[in-house]
RNA sequence: GCACCCUUAGCUCAGUUGGUAGAGCAACUCAUUUACACUGAGAAGGUCGUAGGUUCAAGUCCUACAGGGUGCACCA
């Protein structure tokens, strides 16, 4: 028996060391490992693209569980002999990245991006995200991810974009990408628009004002918006409302606020007779659902009264004020006028920007956008029937199944895709302009094109990551190999950001989807069920728990009783568990070691009946964890797996065999038969549950199997799985 | 407002196709310097949110209600 077994089991000095020769073997590998003679070539492929973690810091909790349970994935099928490829990347994650380099600019230098312009600034976040970059790595390896490096990615590099380059063109060509001025949520502290997801709606109390336009206006109004006013065109009113049908049609002048209107009383059964005065204000351009009035009764959308920086640009007393003074200077015209009839106290959800925490204010803007529901020539079917359809099918199967419900909800509401950004840093839009002209795609060779000042929101180019990870548009052969990939593992939060909108670029771009499976983990939270976060100071750093308990602990911790879709909690009490677990297993594998040291296991082969039921009890365990993992419930195979090993094998079985062995203080008078079956079996039983834990906990097993007298591969990683025979 | 999820031991949570209620932690009693104190043995702890229903059988399926959470929509 090595002398290592005589000290407790210390993850540091073990786990780098071991990642490292992994990574030398070249294994993580699938062609290095065909290439071996360790996988055959003609072996089934089993694929997982790591969704890349965002390289804006440094890796939290969330990471760690994630790459926890995809390692463990991809170690139980690369043990079951597949051709397995786990590609790795990091994202660009645009908004968020520019926004983390501009606010450190903005506090060092006292600089904001135009001081610097694009060209300097951009400069400035590429060297960010290197560092960045190399720092997530790190992090990466020590948690013990089975990654294929030779394959790393990066969302904004060189292959990326042409795959960028090229799905846009495809979509343009087909009709489905269009420019067009329609309303947009602009965040003007982001200076940028934002998709519909970006938004978060906050509860504030407001007030509704009930006023008229002038004093022969008949009828009143209620808006939260008064400062809007000036740009409005028109009163709608429900078709049925005995009270205003008489003026349906009519048009009046006014002068509000010292600016001329025009108003003319339109019906529409959009309107809620019974909220406020039951009549609306029309403002096309300042309201989404304004524009939809103005767009079925053919008003004027082109009234516009704010700009981007939520100030007023209209003459008199309102021009160039921000909104909320406006609104108070209307109010007091109102006042003064007296046209104002009420003012109430209201609670309001209040739209705001998910990054910046900015009031978005709508605004009608020249747009590029994806038409989700208009046919896809030679397809016969739109884009939202083809994000539905695999999904509906069964092609696609989300786990937990509920969220299936979600998506569906999601998909039914779901309106043209806003893909434009007014910021700097990402994919610049692949459309280059000289007067009329545009060209599409590719870069022209000449002289004298401007390429579009906007970049595409980050989604669009993660939406492609399956396939783009693999090579696409060139048709390589791991493309061929790996695509579909077999799962995808994320959280809930972004199942409509990425994994809607990966299923609808691969289903377009390669008539196909782009994984079997969807693995929703739920949000790691402390011991008392809250959410990490800075602002509580109660963040686990993954960096810091794997130096002191082990990344097999850590990884143990995040696993054990983790329901997918369902939020964990997690504590350094649970983590320390798990290091007494690995330690737990070191002495195991000690006492079975010591006891069979210079055994022939060739001498026997026969257990007796005792042992050989001890066996039988262990094949149940065997064929219970290989089916937990078939149907990805590795929490449950892990919590079997830890119970049998610490109570079964070392508590019951590991007790017995003392008295069959004999001890230092007790020698037995067993037969040499007695002892060369037990033998057997704790060699077995080691053995075979070195190989089932080896997914959960990868460097403890692999630390041991290296003194295995039964080790039959040079690492434990590309051994095989235990097989009911 | 609509949808979805959760409610099981003191705490945190599992419970797969309906088939004798489970784990970890904590607490209790005892043992022990041992492969491992990063230990072991034992005992205790439950009307499975409430009320109905289906079934030979319900924690599991159905209905209603209550409490907690999440997502979506949104009023001008």
């Amino acid at each position: 028996m090595p002398e290592k077994f005589l000290q407790p089991y210390d993850p540091s000095a073990t786990e780098s060391r071991i990642y490292e020769e992994w990574e030398q073997s070249g294994l993580f590998n699938p062609d290095e490992s065909a290439k071996q003679g360790i996988t055959s070539a003609d072996a089934p492929a089993y694929s997982i693209v790591l969704p890349p973690p965002n390289v804006t810091g440094r890796l939290h909790m969330g990471h760690a569980l994630m790459l926890a349970i995809q390692d463990t994935f991809i170690r139980y099928k690369r043990m079951r002999g597949f051709r397995t490829l786990w590609i790795p990347g990091t994202d660009h994650a645009a908004i968020a990245t520019q926004s983390v380099v501009e606010k450190q600019i903005k506090k060092d230098e006292n600089l904001s991006r135009h001081d610097l312009g694009r060209e300097q600034l951009l400069k400035r976040i590429e060297k960010f995200a290197n560092e960045s970059h190399d720092t997530i790595v790190k992090q990466v390896k020590t948690m013990g991810a089975s990654l294929d490096w030779t394959r790393e990615a990066f969302t904004l590099d060189e292959t990326r974009t042409r795959a960028v380059r090229t799905i846009f063109k495809l979509m343009y060509d087909a009709g489905l990408i269009y420019r067009g001025l329609r309303i947009v949520n602009w965040d003007p502290k982001g200076q940028t628009t934002i998709s519909d997801d970006e938004i978060v709606y906050e509860e504030r109390a407001a007030k509704l004002y009930t006023f008229r336009y002038s004093k022969d206006f008949p009828i009143p109004v209620a808006t939260t918006r008064p400062e809007t006013k000036v740009g409005d065109v028109a009163v709608a009113v429900h078709p049925d409302d005995a009270r205003y049908t008489a003026f349906i049609g009519k048009e009046y002048d006014a002068i509000f606020c010292d600016v001329p209107i025009h108003i003319k009383v339109v019906s529409d059964k959009e309107v809620d007779p019974a909220f406020g005065t039951g009549a609306i204000g029309v403002t096309p351009a300042h309201s989404h659902v304004d524009w939809d009035i103005a767009s079925r009764h053919e008003l004027s959308q082109e009234i516009i009264v704010i700009n981007e920086f939520a100030k007023m640009t209209v003459n008199g007393r309102l021009e160039g004020k921000k909104v909320l003074d406006a609104r108070d200077t209307v109010v007091e015209w109102l006042k003064s006028e007296g046209l104002l009839e009420k003012e109430e106290d209201i609670t309001q959800n209040v739209s705001t920007a998910e990054r910046t925490g900015g009031v978005i204010e709508p605004l009608p803007k020249l747009q590029w956008f994806i038409d989700v529901t208009r046919e896809i020539p030679g397809r016969g079917k739109s884009l939202k029937e083809l994000m539905l359809e695999p999904v509906q099918s069964g092609a696609i199967q989300i786990i937990p199944t509920h969220y299936e419900k979600t998506y569906f909800h999601w998909i039914e509401n779901l309106r043209d895709w806003c893909i434009s950004r007014q910021i700097w840093y990402g994919h610049r839009i692949p459309v280059w302009y000289k007067g009329e002209a545009i060209i599409v795609g590719t870069p022209p060779a000449e002289e004298g094109w401007i390429q579009d000042e906007d970049t595409l929101d980050t989604w669009f180019s993660s939406g492609l990551w399956t396939f783009s990870t693999l090579g696409w548009p060139e048709a390589t052969e791991d493309l061929r190999t790996y695509h579909p990939t077999d799962v995808l593992e994320t959280g809930p939060d972004i199942l409509f950001f990425w994994v809607a909108r990966m299923i609808l670029m691969s289903e377009f771009a390669l008539n196909t989807i782009p994984f079997k499976t969807v693995y929703l983990h739920g949000i790691v939270r402390d011991a008392q069920g809250r959410k990490m976060s800075k602002s509580l100071g109660n963040n686990l750093d993954p960096l810091e728990i794997t130096s002191r308990f082990g990344a097999d602990a850590a990884r143990m911790a995040l696993i054990v009783g983790n329901a997918p879709g369902t939020d964990s909690r997690i504590s350094e009490d649970k983590i320390k568990g798990y290091k007494h677990f690995a330690n737990k297993l070191w002495n195991i594998a000690r006492f079975v070691l010591e006891n069979t040291e210079n055994f022939d296991r060739s001498s026997q082969t026969e257990l007796n009946s005792e042992d050989a039921a001890r066996k039988t009890e262990y094949e149940i365990i065997i064929a219970d964890v290989t089916a937990d993992m078939e149907a990805y419930r590795v929490y449950l195979a892990a919590e079997k797996l830890y119970h049998y090993v610490w109570h079964q094998l070392a508590d019951v079985i590991l007790e017995e065999s003392k008295a069959i062995l004999g001890t230092v203080r007790t020698p037995s008078d067993a037969s040499a038969e007695a002892k060369n079956s037990k033998k057997t079996l704790l060699i077995y039983l080691l053995d075979n549950s070195l190989r089932m834990l080896h997914p959960f906990m990868p460097f403890v097993t692999e630390e041991i199997w290296q003194s295995m007298p039964t080790k039959d591969a040079k690492f434990l990683m590309v051994a095989k799985w235990p097989l009911l025979h």
